[in-house]
DNA sequence: TATACACTGTCGGATATACGACATTGTAAG
DNA sequence: CTTACAATGTCGTATATCCGACAGTGTATA
């Protein structure tokens, strides 16, 4: 455990806490262990945990009416997901998968429960932390709609870059381990088309397009250069 | 103000409050006058206040970087909203104009921390307001993703028809008094295509083309045929 | 190493949607 | 009532995107 609190404080929203608050959690907190392909949770399902990302990777899914599968994030070592089962008592909005082997933190819903009330000074993190999904949430809707599909798909790549909207380490190259058929099912258009996209990105020097993988040499610069048109 | 706490209460979220904190908030707000037209606040201004929704309807619209106007959304009387800013003092997220004349239910910024401070229980009612945000945001991005126009259309229609998410007088024949062009426009579509798609579900009963206005005689026949398809 | 399989890259034809154009109709203002 | 203007309804054409097809390539497994 000791060795996952560095990661697990790395997030943006964890490490804003006071250390006194971040102690109270680490003592409510359990490893789990999973591995490459299994589910951590289903759509639909109760909540039972309010959860942080020690290592590996995870992939955040809705299967369509259809049966069409649609990535919705990918969580990466410190992005701490989950809060709105907690809060709500309603079912997860998510399937969620792993990616890799991965250990997660995990605060079961009775200890958070009971955190809450022992430390109502954690209230205002977690509402910031709800803020932030909204925003990002909005933020999304709104430039999706009004976007050619070249746009949809940058402002895509750019979502899956920083889990949930949290902050993540955006100045590093990241590798996206997605076929192009996936990233098609979530921009509602087809691998073809994507494929073809994604070769004028690559011609602009701004992805790299590889076997199930496309690596984003500098996501500041894909930002920069679509972000605001 | 005293004729109006009925309207208030009727949101299924403020509703919920115990009384004594329902009447702790009337006591903290001020009520506003606006004509049709005026503007309550814009996005990425600072956040002064919390707001419920008297008497008339708001219109929720983000400019795109390319002049567009988009629809995000309608708010009608017993609608409570702009609390995103209050816990996270970033700044609004969307545009906000009275589509008639307007009375609003305002609790200024000091006063709303103030009322968090003097009653910590209310936290949990506003973390269940926030997770309805971010619930109907998510189920707005993956349903949008992955639907013919038609569908995401009928998606938007009945998006505007729950202000936000709260609050569903679905029962009701409900007049959304928007243009065609707004509508194409909020879709990422043309204003021709929205005509037609409009008189295919007029030709099915479901909506009612106006000048300037769309009837929707059933809302839950609506949902009801489009939802799980 | 051999085999199976999934993913990529790239055709071309089919289709959905955008967009310009224009007549018609509703609404507001003098 | 008249005029101006905005929104609607409906063409035809242009274009973007889908979709089937198929060869080539990377990866896993026996």
């Amino acid at each position: 455990m000791e060795k996952f609190k560095p990661v697990l404080a790395s997030s943006t929203w964890f490490g804003a806490l006071p250390p006194y608050l971040q102690e109270a959690m680490f003592d409510k907190m359990r490893l789990k262990h999973l591995r490459a392909g299994q589910q951590l949770h289903a759509k639909g399902e109760d909540g039972v945990g309010f959860y942080g990302v020690c290592e590996g990777r995870l992939r955040v899914v809705t299967v369509g009416v259809d049966g069409r599968e649609m990535l919705f994030a990918l969580l990466g070592p410190g992005t701490w997901f989950g809060e709105i089962s907690m809060f709500d008592d309603l079912p997860r909005t998510h399937d969620n998968f792993c990616e890799t082997n991965c250990t997660v933190a995990i605060i079961q819903k009775n200890a958070f429960k009971v955190l809450l009330e022992q430390f109502p000074e954690l209230y205002p993190h977690f509402t910031r932390l709800l803020c932030t999904r909204v925003r990002s949430a909005f933020q999304f809707i709104d430039s999706s709609a009004g976007l050619s599909l070249k746009h949809q798909l940058v402002k895509r790549l750019l979502m899956l870059t920083t889990s949930y909207g949290q902050h993540l380490p955006k100045h590093n190259a990241i590798t996206l381990s997605l076929s192009q058929e996936s990233l098609a099912q979530m921009i509602n258009s087809s691998r073809q088309t994507v494929n073809q996209l994604l070769g004028e990105l690559q011609q602009e020097g701004l992805v790299k397009r590889h076997y199930g993988k496309i690596t984003i040499p500098e996501p500041d610069t894909l930002f920069g250069r679509y972000q605001f048109i």
